[in-house]
RNA sequence: GCUGCCGUAGCUCAGUGGUAGAGCACUCCCUUGGUAAGGGAGAGGUCGAGAGUUCAAUCCUCUCCGGCAGCACCA
């Protein structure tokens, strides 16, 4: 006999081996038939499973969250089912569910196309509908490597290969069509209901790897409701707005041609933005930081010593004279990153321990030869501009400085908004350099660092470890910022680097007089500076907060008579160093408006008659139709006070003695107040 | 880089084996209008590049370039 344990507390006996089917039957058949699964001790398995040991059981119907991913995971069998059906000789391979759906990789000599899916949907519908119950046996590998090689599908075979032995080999099936499978499943295709939609598809190497055959793979997504698929389509048409590839075109930020793959054309407004964001970090180093600018193109012998030649020559730009009859002919590199230059910087002159720890930055170019089809807009592209810095410190100064740079990230990130980070360590890598005793070191300085990142965040901050995911020189944090719609976006990083100082020989003067090789910290906040701005661009839609606006005010004219007074404050505002444009064109003030708001400029004062005579402005915020009349000295107060960067309204409210809590213009609260 | 799709005016997109069209934007004219598009006229394209098939190619085929969606990559 076993003993189980339900949500309320009751305890019942049951004959060992009884299945969940059998107890929900037992309590209700209601019960029985509106749950699709169980969970026993917090673990969902299938209904039929037997049970026996005690547990705690829960009975899991449709609409519990813990469903949703059995839903997308039957209706990945759904799917494998109607393109066998449909598409004989077409493989099954894997299916798994990720975020917000399925996918399912299919070998096929001809991939499919989205003209495929009404059909697909179509048979998925009726196997649905026929709701053949899913079942599970446990076969053995050499029956299960016979089955599925009798069929012809080969990668099934392979996945039975790799299954560790012992482990039992589980096939479900719903009707005749079966699948290996881990499990869980519903009780049912049925369940599976109707809110799903087949998405995209692409090709996807077979287990993730280039070096296999591409499959074809078909995304789907699945919900429990139809309300709840409407809403995530809403979603995604909602984050195609906030493109900032078409943000950009629409705002006049920037644009890309085909001479220039995968580096910027700034436009002025873009540009504006771009420069904000440097100025704001700019400030951010004042005092702690030396700014340094090292060459774009050096020998490329630096680039063997920094072994950058050797790692990634493959992804770096090179150069040399274009004359034929050049007396000099040598090759040299665009720069890929700014440490050498650096290494370079603080090799120049003797430096002595009272030197470190020594803070060199860069707002530096760097250029990388990037896959093709890895170029995305401003996030991914093969020319950009790191936030970067060196710090040049002992083994017993690490520990502080990598605190020191983790409370400058996150004070950055909280300056735009964003609040939820995840801060990940990324320990040594197969391929690295440098002794198991010094990453023994540096690991266990950087996981006491994490603790303490994560201990006086107050648990806003969450970390993490990925295990074999550090630089070849060093272990490494990565700071992972979610953006207004959700999605995550990797920063900032702070890298520990115990190789490249000693391969250029860099040293310092420790007390006892002898040369000693600094350690080297590379970190980055925004990381590449055209990427955070269009972060930042789809962080807000377009909607900046005023400070970093690229037209913060625009004075719109309702008739030539309001021009000589319209002239006046825009001279007014460009005093109080204010970005203002001026529309003074023969056009009717509902034209002017609706350019500026579809160009999204935060202000708009309106100028007529009446406030030609009474000196006044009428205001017009960005997503608002409402308007405030005021008087001109009022509006320049108000907008001078708007537009102080939260940096330095920082710096103000401490300097009145206020409580941080007065930092309000983040980019959060300004989104509120200027998005309808 | 790999798989699939795409490339026509500044932008968004129609279209055809017989060398092209719309809307918006732009220029000029009328209009001076009180908060998201007033009216009229005009200008604007080597249909991504090259080769091939054809009497004839923007359209069909191939190669290249660029873009998009994934995958792989990201010091």
């Amino acid at each position: 006999m076993i003993n189980l344990t339900f949500p309320d507390g009751a305890r019942r006996e049951y004959e060992a081996g009884v299945t969940g089917r059998a107890v929900a039957e037992g309590i209700a058949k209601s019960l029985a038939k509106r749950t699709v699964a169980m969970a026993l001790d917090g673990r969902v398995v299938d209904l039929d499973d037997a049970i026996d040991r005690d547990a705690r059981i829960e009975f899991v119907s449709r609409d519990d969250p813990r469903a949703l991913e059995l839903i997308r995971h039957d209706c990945a069998h759904v799917l494998a089912e109607a393109v066998q059906s449909l598409y004989p000789g077409t493989q099954v391979t894997i299916g798994p569910v990720i975020e917000n759906g399925f996918y399912y990789d299919f070998a096929r000599p001809d991939p499919f196309t989205p003209d495929d899916f009404p059909a697909i949907e179509a048979r998925m519908r009726e196997i649905i509908a026929r709701d053949k119950p899913f079942t599970k046996e446990l076969w053995s590998r050499d029956k299960a490597k016979q089955v599925f090689a009798d069929k012809g599908e080969g990668f099934k075979v392979e996945l039975v290969d790799a299954i560790p032995a012992g482990e039992d080999l589980r096939i479900y099936a719903q009707g005749d069509w079966f699948d290996l499978c881990r499990g869980p499943h519903m009780t049912s295709t049925g369940k599976v209901g109707t809110a799903f939609k087949l998405m995209k598809v692409a090709g996807a190497y077979w287990r993730g790897d280039s070096n296999n055959p591409m499959l074809t793979r078909i995304y789907g997504t699945a919900w429990a409701t139809q309300e709840d698929l409407d809403a995530y389509i809403r979603q995604l048409e909602e984050a195609e707005k906030r493109d900032h590839r078409r943000l950009g075109r629409e705002m006049d930020l920037f644009h890309f041609q085909e001479e220039g793959p995968g580096v910027v054309f700034w436009h002025a407004k873009g540009w504006t933005v771009f420069q904000e964001l440097v100025a704001y970090m700019r400030r951010r180093l004042k005092g702690d930081y030396q700014e340094v600018n090292a060459p774009q193109i050096l020998d490329k012998s630096l680039w063997e010593t920094s072994g950058h030649w050797g790692w990634y020559r493959e992804n770096m730009f090179a150069a040399q004279s274009a004359g034929d009859e050049a007396e000099d002919k040598r090759w040299f590199a665009l720069k890929p990153m700014n440490c050498p230059g650096h290494v370079q910087i603080f090799k120049h002159g003797l430096k002595s321990y009272r030197d470190l720890p020594l803070r060199m930055a860069e707002f530096g170019v760097v250029h990388r030869y990037e896959p093709s089809g890895a170029m995305h807009g401003l996030m991914r592209v093969r020319g950009f501009t790191q936030d970067d810095a060196h710090i040049f410190c002992t083994e017993d100064q690490l520990a502080d400085e990598c605190l020191k740079i983790n409370d400058l990230i996150l004070s950055t990130y909280a300056d735009f908004g964003f609040d939820q980070i995840v801060v990940k360590l990324s320990t040594r890598p197969e391929k690295r350099v440098g002794t198991d005793a010094m990453w023994d070191h540096a690991e266990e300085v950087m996981t006491r660092v994490l603790k303490q990142i994560e201990a006086e965040s107050g648990g806003r901050i969450k970390t993490d470890i990925n295990p074999g995911e550090g630089a070849f020189y060093g272990p490494k944090f990565e700071y992972v910022l979610r953006d207004a719609i959700g999605r995550d976006w990797q920063c900032g990083t702070t890298q520990v680097d115990f190789n490249l100082p000693e391969r250029f020989g860099a040293f310092y003067i420790d007390p006892s007089g002898e040369k000693t090789t600094p350690v080297m910290v590379h970190r980055a906040i925004c990381g590449s500076m055209e990427r955070f701005t269009g972060i930042l661009i789809e962080h807000f839609a377009g909607h900046f907060p005023l400070w970093l606006a690229p037209v913060q005010v625009v004075v719109a004219t309702i008739t030539q008579e309001a021009d000589p007074y319209a002239r006046e404050v825009i001279a007014a505002l460009e005093r109080a160093g204010l970005r203002v444009e001026e529309d003074l064109r023969n056009e009717k003030i509902t034209y002017k408006v609706r350019e500026h708001s579809v160009a999204k400029v935060p202000v708009i004062l309106v100028l007529g008659k009446r406030e030609a005579a009474e000196r006044t402005v009428n205001m017009r915020r960005l997503g608002s139709q409402d308007q405030r009349s005021m008087g001109l000295d009022e509006a320049l107060k108000a907008l001078t006070d708007e537009a102080v960067s939260p940096d330095r309204r920082r710096v103000r409210a401490s300097d009145q003695g206020l409580q941080s809590a007065a930092v309000e213009l983040d980019g959060e609260h300004v989104v509120e107040r200027t998005i309808v």
